[in-house]
DNA sequence: TACCAGGAGAGCG
DNA sequence: CGCTCTCATGGT
């Protein structure tokens, strides 16, 4: 039995924070010099990587830090991940470029919560507004000396007691009534999130799909980075144009055109895979560069169709 | 100024 | 089904 202390360290390899940590499946971190801090549920946490792993630093001693290793999945092999990939081109290129990507592991309420805030916003600013709801709204958690104060993300019970008006008043616009009515159909129990973990891919986004405000992509944002659905593939603007420019000459695809191709393509770890395109195509958004991909087949046949290095190109 | 953002709902043919 | 418009808001 371990000791109760303030810090612990993870023996992983093949784990990079800050890819991680930016790669928008999750709002609540920010850069503290060489590490990381955020909140997981009510607790501080201070991350940075090692050689060797990840050393972490509570803001109070800490008996049993399994729930940190989860939300970390530090017990996947990234390896074992990786090998199911399909061995193309594009995808060869955002595993080279992308390496240490991880997925984690999210409270369901608090990432259904904030990727229904998520709908067509940016990230920079996805993560302005769940810091704001937090401050406002959440309940202040215990921080080490000289940090400044830090909120968990509000439970549903709170938020279901809030007005339209004050989530407006936070600057979440059109998207207030549905983070109201998701977090009241949690407390009236409509939806149980606990209980979606243990229904089937298909049931669980039937069940989420019901709430105004989510759709095909939320949900499986929430299946993917919440309850670990593997199957699960969030497809945005980026993963889209990735998967137009790089599998499909830069042409339009139908919904079922593109959900047959994902299945047969991707594997047991798809959803892992778009986490791996996504990261690769924005990377080189943030970059204001452009994408010069072995394998977009588009951009190869220097065709004007090539949307996302057209994208690129129009950001200079 | 116009366009974009880890979308989704409503109205239309 | 598939298309288009709209929904707040802030950044480029």
């Amino acid at each position: 039995m371990n000791r109760s202390s303030t810090t612990t360290f993870f023996a992983v390899k093949d784990y990079d924070l800050a890819v991680t940590l930016n790669s928008g499946q999750v709002f609540r971190w920010e850069p503290d010099g060489t590490g990381w801090v955020g909140v997981i549920g009510r607790n501080w946490v201070r991350l940075e990587n090692r050689n060797d792993g990840i050393a972490a630093q509570a803001a109070r001693p800490v008996k049993n830090w399994d729930w940190l290793a989860s939300y970390l999945q530090i017990e996947v092999n990234l390896d074992d991940v990786l090998a199911t990939f399909p061995k193309d081109t594009p995808m060869r290129a955002a595993v080279a470029a992308c390496r240490g990507l991880r997925l984690l592991r999210q409270d369901p309420w608090e990432c259904l919560a904030s990727f229904i805030l998520s709908a067509n916003n940016q990230i920079r600013r996805i993560k302005q507004l769940v810091a704001v709801i937090c401050a406002r709204y959440g309940q202040r958690v215990t921080t080490p000396e000289g940090y400044p104060t830090a909120f968990a993300f509000p439970t549903p019970e709170r938020i279901a007691l809030l007005t339209e008006r004050q989530l407006r008043e936070c600057k979440v616009g059109f998207r207030a009534p549905y983070v109201l009515a998701a977090a009241r159909a949690v407390v009236n129990r409509e939806l149980n999130l606990a209980a979606l973990g243990n229904c089937s891919y298909e049931d669980a986004r039937r069940k989420l799909l019901k709430l105004p405000g989510v759709g095909p992509k939320i949900a499986d944002c929430v299946l993917l980075f919440a309850y670990g659905f593997q199957r699960a593939f969030p497809i945005d603007v980026w993963v889209l144009r990735a998967l137009r420019d790089f599998y499909f000459a830069g042409r339009r695809m139908s919904h079922g055109e593109l959900a047959d191709f994902i299945q047969r393509h991707f594997g047991p770890f798809a959803g892992y895979a778009q986490q791996y395109l996504y990261h690769y195509v924005r990377m080189y958004a943030d970059r204001h560069t452009m994408l010069e991909v072995p394998g977009c087949v588009a951009h190869k046949a220097e065709s004007a169709e090539c949307k996302l290095c057209i994208a690129k190109f129009r950001r200079r």
